[in-house]
DNA sequence: GGGTAATATGTAATACTATAACATGTCAAG
DNA sequence: CTTGACATGTTATAGTATTACATATTACCC
């Protein structure tokens, strides 16, 4: 597999298609190089167990739960008690290379890392799917209303349960 | 306590007042008739599991865990197990009198019930006050949002976490 | 290289959140 | 006053998350 730039992916760069099946192989070799390439420019450390975390949740394609996650990381080698994947889960969170997915107490790989975004999530309760849906505009009316209140937002958490058109069709 | 209309408690019905130390015993009062009124308009059954789980979340005014509600029930002469909060207050859910509050596990009355709303939750973190702002544009960026992607929205939350207006000048 | 501080991992124990399943009780309609 | 629907009580268990402490690894400075 070549590099290339993530905008590049069809799958993963086009909200429109980050529904639609397509070959998502590259996505995930891509999103690992970025993320270890990020993390170094850190200067914090890409250890095995955050990579295998981040290559766990970008292999899914969809959120896992934290003992999703650790049932495969234990089955690997790795320590198999709750923090060894909650810790690594909340690195690659605070790093915004994957994102906690609150609806469903379940953590999901960041499809765009790199771009500074606090993503809405569109969750399909059909087949589980998740996509983040471009939320500059949403923010930017939640910072209005918030504004209002005079209260300041540090973190914020948008999350949107329904079909995706895969499912619309099928029922 | 003479009953009054919802949009004279200047505490609970403006969104700038909604931080600010205000006497809400008449927000409690209130919202309970009116919960009351709405319950049986729609031949539902306000039992008194049901009322008194919503007056313990008005009378906290706050966002209370499904088992600091239980503790309150059990202590009244309720029962202790869990199912009895979480039957309660799913209901009140259900019924739009409270609030599901994912980031913290928690549960709030709502402060505009009967309004048809999705709210917008602000949660301080330095006081753990909550606050629900009006999202109607926040919505509709998130259904633009979702159209793009042909996804269709039937429930969302968003919650933004931050700090208060009080706990910023106490900063 | 060896010592040291900072960071990361492993493990045990526990706390917290939530639901399933079933028995019992209550209420309204006929 | 019986029936059926709904609500509550209770037991048991499943699922999610954190605290605390021991060990190991890494980076850095001397």
């Amino acid at each position: 597999m070549t590099p290339h730039a993530h905008h590049d992916c069809p799958g993963c760069a086009v909200p429109d298609l980050a529904f639609a099946a397509h070959d998502h192989a590259h996505c995930t070799s891509d999103a690992l190089a970025r993320a270890d390439a990020m993390i170094a420019d850190r200067g914090l450390r890409m250890t095995p167990v955050r990579r295998r975390t981040l290559e766990i949740l970008l292999e899914a394609h969809r959120a896992l739960g934290a003992y999703d996650v650790l049932t495969r990381l234990a089955a690997e080698g790795y320590g198999n008690q709750p923090p060894v994947a909650y810790r690594a889960l909340d690195f690659l969170e605070e790093q915004g290379l994957a994102h906690r997915i609150r609806s469903l107490n379940a953590f999901a790989a960041c499809m765009h890392p790199g771009e500074s975004h606090a993503p809405a999530f569109l969750i399909c309760s059909g087949c589980n799917i998740i996509a983040e849906a471009p939320a500059a505009p949403v923010l930017a009316a939640l910072q209005t209303a918030a504004a209002h209140s005079g209260f300041v937002i540090a973190r914020s958490n948008i999350e949107a349960l329904g079909l995706c058109p895969a499912c619309i069709g099928a029922a």
